[in-house]
DNA sequence: ACCTGAACACCGTTCAAGT
DNA sequence: ACCTGAACACCGTTCAAGT
């Protein structure tokens, strides 16, 4: 049966698993290849290049198959953001193990969250755009974003117990420095910093500095 | 000539001369219509819900009528989002001023500043949305932009020679700044901030204090 | 100078039909 | 169970033509 053959291949070479093969019916993994895809194509070409038609050629498939994987485009944006929501924690946690879970570690984490924001300016948007306004009930993307907000919220609390950062309600406290790091990357993308190289990286240190005189305990 | 009564008209009533008379040829001043009846749209039903069409529809005018004023939609936007610009710094100047021009004014500025994004939420996004990003060129909507930022710069700069705020790189402060109250409102219009009422005026006041503590000279 | 109406090339989505 | 192809109702924009 060539349908073996096929799965063994997909097997083989994950990366190549992409465009469906011309005579065969299924695709394979469709729903997976039309995440991946719609995330390629939403980073070149932004969130309204996003054509169901142009993924669908791209996976050699018609425009009209994503329609037995989800109920419209806008649960396709979701599955993006939802992936986004994941890599972008991973991201977060990773710089703040790695500076020590400490007042160096959350410097790390503002500057891990910018630059995942620049780097991945149009899944960014996804994720908080505003794209998402209908389908808000997904559960699975509301779990993910707010697994990726506990991490900022975790970090804040650490420092609070080791008796760095002043007593404030931790989420509000969160909510304050999450405005400031989505802020800033906002600007960012939307062109609305100078173009100057490093501006941005600079920016985020020199709010880091503030940040730290902002939040750190009274020492009278 | 009727023409000549028309014009009297909306001399006098300049809220009802949205509409073309029926029978006339010409709308009188089809531009400023447009524009008003565009950001009334965007106001009611965000910024995918404007269609020339629609716009065309509820001014009684064809819907390439548009193409004698504006190279194309966006240029539309782009006129939306000057008149956005303008509104927006007047509302920062009164603020700013009300509150004596101190930290109390400065204070109120940025309240200010997030109601107008909150109020006016799909202009907002307009103006800093990256809606904007090919007709960047727009030197008129540079100008208002530029204009609205030079507000809170010179707060800032008039603090600093009070001796009430550190004494940094005014323009980078001021994007530091800039970026707190820009990632509050943008958080508050995508509906990711708790929708307790009056949440976001909290979360505002708490960030002002934050903000304070940040920037005021070092006191040693 | 200003506006119209038909036409064009797009888009998301539906649905009966194919495998 | 999964995918197709024609059809439908939208959209922005162009262009020759009307006033």
């Amino acid at each position: 049966m060539p349908e073996i053959r096929w799965a063994a291949m997909i097997g083989s070479m994950p990366a190549r698993r992409r465009r469906k093969q011309p005579g065969r019916y299924h695709h394979g993994d469709l729903r997976r290849a039309l995440i991946e895809e719609a995330a390629r194509t939403i980073q070149r070409h932004g969130v309204d290049g996003l054509t169901l038609r142009a993924v669908g050629q791209a996976l050699g498939v018609s425009r009209t198959a994503l329609y037995r994987h989800f109920p419209d485009k806008s649960a396709l944006l979701a599955a993006v953001a939802r992936e986004g929501f994941r890599t972008f924690r991973l991201a977060l946690v990773e710089a703040w193990e790695r500076g020590g879970r400490g007042p160096k570690g959350f410097d790390a984490m503002s500057l891990a969250y910018v630059r995942f924001a620049v780097t991945h300016s149009s899944h960014y948007r996804v994720m908080f755009g505003g794209f998402l306004d209908a389908c808000a009930a997904d559960p699975e993307l509301q779990k993910e974003a707010a697994a990726a907000f506990q991490v900022l919220v975790d970090a804040l609390v650490a420092q609070q117990e080791a008796g760095l950062v002043r007593d404030d309600d931790p989420s509000q406290l969160a909510r304050f420095i999450w405005a400031i790091v989505h802020g800033i990357a906002m600007l960012a993308i939307d062109g609305q910093l100078p173009r100057q190289d490093g501006y941005v990286e600079d920016l985020i240190r020199y709010a880091a500095g503030r940040i730290r005189s902002g939040i750190e305990t009274d020492k009278a």
